[in-house]
DNA sequence: GGACCCGATAGGCATTGCCTATCACGACAG
DNA sequence: CTGTCGTGATAGGCAATGCCTATCGGGTCC
C-alpha cells in the first residue's frame, strides 16, 4: 500500500465523487478509479459502493478512514518538521572549546555569531582537547575549537586564526627591561598548566624544555597560572587572547623573539553533514579575529 | 514520499547499519542506500551521518523518527483492521422486514441464520415496504425482505419462497363448511390492513376488489386484524406463515381455490458489495422455507 | 430520443524500485 | 606496508507501477 493511495481514499471519502476527488488530488478521473480499486484489492475490502448516482463509503471504510487520516497527518507532520529543519544554519550547534581559549575567545565572537547566524543555537562546551575529540567522535559535539593539529581521516579541520604567545613576567622580573624576550630565556623559571592542557606542551616546546618545573604543581586554569606569575613564582607564555586578562592580573607582557604561536582550528567529523554551519561559524570567527595575530605579536592588544 | 521509505528509515535508525537494515527489510543493500538518499533529498534533511565505521542518526532524524513510527503504526492498523474486515460474512447486516412477515418469519429463520453465519450480526428492522425501500436506497439498510416486486435498475432481488394465502373465517362464518374457498367469495365481507401494507393490496386484488370495506377502519397490525376476524367482523386473507397465529386466535382457515400467493423476496441495492452475505442469507431462508408453500396451501401447517 | 454526467476500461509512455556487479575507502593483520 | 575484509556508494538493466488520453457503458433528464 502507498501513502498516496491513502490521500486518494480521503479525497474520495470527502467528496463522495470520483471526478471531483481526482481533481482535488490533481490527477485524472481514470487514474483515481484505478488506484482506488487497487487499494480495495490490496486491503481485500470494498471501500465505496458505487452507483451511477453516488459513491458512498461502506461501513468498512468508516472503520479505516480515521487511521488513514492519522497516518496522513503524521506524514504531513514529518514534511513540516523536515521543512523547518532544512536550514543547516538553524538548530542546536554544540561547539567544544578548550579552556585556554574559551574565556577569552567567546566574549569576542559570541555576539558576531549570534548576529550573523540568528537561527543557530550555539552551545559552547568547555573541556580539554582529548575529551573534546572523544565527544566529537562520539557525536556528542558538532565541532570543536582546538589549538592542536588533529590526526585521523575521520576528522577534518580548518585553521581560523593564529594566536601568538607572549612572554608573561612578574613586574619585578629581570627580563622586564627587555623590549623583546627570546623564548629560551623563559625556560629556567617557566610555569605551565597541568597535564592535559595543550597550552602546557606548547609553552614547554616553545622554550625548548621537555619537562616542567614544579611538577608537583597542578594548575588547572590559566587564570590561576596568571596569578601565580603575577605573584612572582615564575614566568609563562600566555596566548594572545589572554593578554588583557594577564595585564589585569598585574603581569608584564613582552613579545617573543621567534614569534611562537599556536593555530586555532575548527575541527569536525569528516562525515558531519551540516557543512554550511561549519563554514559560517568558521568564517565569522576568523573574520572577527582578522589582523589579531599581528597586533598581539607586537604586544599591542 | 513513500510509506516504504519510512519503514526503511525506521530500519536504518534501529540497526544503525545499512546492510543489516536492508536485510531486515528484505531488500538489497544498494537499494536501501539509494532509497535512503532519495528520502533525504525529498525531505531536504540529512537523516544519517555515514562513516566507514557507523551510520548515526542526526539530530534532525531524531525529531522526525517518532512521527515516522506513528505513521507506520497507523498504516499497520489499517492493514490489521482491513484483514479483520475481509470476511463479507462477518459484521453488521441490517435487514429490513415488512410487518406482515417479520413476526412469523423471524422466529423460523433466526436460529438457522445464526448457526450458518455466526459472524454475521443480523439486525432486523421492521417497517412497511415503502419505508424500507427508502432506507435501502439511503444505505440505512443492507437488504430487505419484501413481498412485492421491486422496480428500478438500482435494486436487485431474489425470490426466496412463495407464501400462499389462506381464507381466514370466523368460526360461525357460512363458508366454514366448505373445504376450499374461492377468492371471490370473500370479497363481500373482507377486512384488510391500513394503507401502506402490501398485504392490503394483495388481499384486495386476490378477491377481485379495488376498494376496501370499512374504509374508516385503520388496522395497523395483522394480529389486530386477526382478532377482528375471530370476533366475527368479517373475513380476510392471511399469509401462510401467520396460519398458526390465526388459528390460535380462533380463526378457521381454508385453502383457496386459485391458490393465491405472494412471493417473498430478498432485495438489495445493485451496487451493494457484500454479495456473499446476500447469497448466504437468502439461501438459509429459502432453505428453511423449502416445501412450505405446498403444505401451507393445502391448509396443513 | 438525444445530450449529458459519471465511473470503468484500454493502451501507451515515463518513472520508479529493485536487482547484480563493481567501486572506493578505511581498518586490520601478517 | 600490502593484501584482505567490511561497509556504503555507484552504475546499468529490467520489470512493475502510476499516470495520461481516448473511449465505453449505463443511467438521467430534457
Amino acid at each position: 500500500m502507498n501513502l498516496r493511495d491513502l490521500r486518494y481514499l480521503l479525497a474520495v471519502a470527502e467528496h463522495e465523487h470520483i471526478g471531483r476527488a481526482a481533481e482535488a488530488c490533481g490527477i485524472s478521473q481514470p487514474t483515481l478509479s484505478v488506484q482506488l480499486r487497487k487499494l480495495e484489492e490490496a486491503l481485500g475490502v470494498t471501500l465505496f459502493e458505487r452507483s451511477s448516482k453516488a459513491v458512498t463509503p461502506t461501513a468498512a471504510c468508516g472503520l479505516l478512514i480515521d487511521h488513514a487520516r492519522a497516518a496522513v497527518a503524521e506524514v504531513d507532520a514529518i514534511l513540516a518538521v523536515a521543512r523547518s529543519l532544512q536550514d543547516p544554519l538553524a538548530g542546536r550547534f554544540r561547539l567544544g572549546i578548550i579552556p585556554t581559549l574559551a574565556p577569552y575567545l567567546l566574549p569576542l565572537v559570541f555576539a558576531p555569531l549570534r548576529d550573523a547566524l540568528p537561527a543557530l543555537e550555539i552551545e559552547p562546551w568547555e573541556e580539554q582537547t582529548e575529551v573534546l575529540l572523544k565527544r566529537l567522535r562520539g557525536h556528542e559535539l558538532d565541532a570543536a575549537l582546538l589549538a592542536t593539529d588533529v590526526d585521523g581521516p575521520d576528522l577534518t579541520s580548518r585553521p581560523l586564526f593564529a594566536e601568538p604567545f607572549l612572554a608573561a613576567l612578574p613586574p619585578e622580573h629581570p627580563l622586564v627591561g627587555r623590549a623583546v624576550v627570546a623564548e629560551a630565556e623563559l625556560a629556567s623559571d617557566i610555569l605551565v598548566l597541568a597535564d592535559g592542557h595543550c597550552l602546557r606542551d606548547q609553552a614547554l616546546e616553545a622554550c625548548g624544555r621537555h619537562g616542567a618545573l614544579g611538577s608537583t604543581l597542578r594548575v588547572a586554569s590559566l587564570s590561576t597560572l596568571l596569578n601565580m606569575v603575577a605573584a612572582g613564582y615564575g614566568t609563562t607564555l600566555v596566548p594572545g587572547l589572554a593578554a588583557g586578562a594577564a595585564q589585569d592580573a598585574g603581569i608584564v607582557l613582552r613579545p617573543l623573539a621567534c614569534q611562537a604561536r599556536r593555530t586555532v582550528r575548527l575541527v569536525w567529523r569528516a562525515s558531519f553533514p551540516r557543512r554550511a554551519a561549519l563554514q559560517a561559524v568558521g568564517t565569522v570567527i576568523s573574520g572577527r579575529l582578522r589582523g589579531f595575530a599581528e597586533g598581539a605579536a607586537s604586544g599591542i592588544v
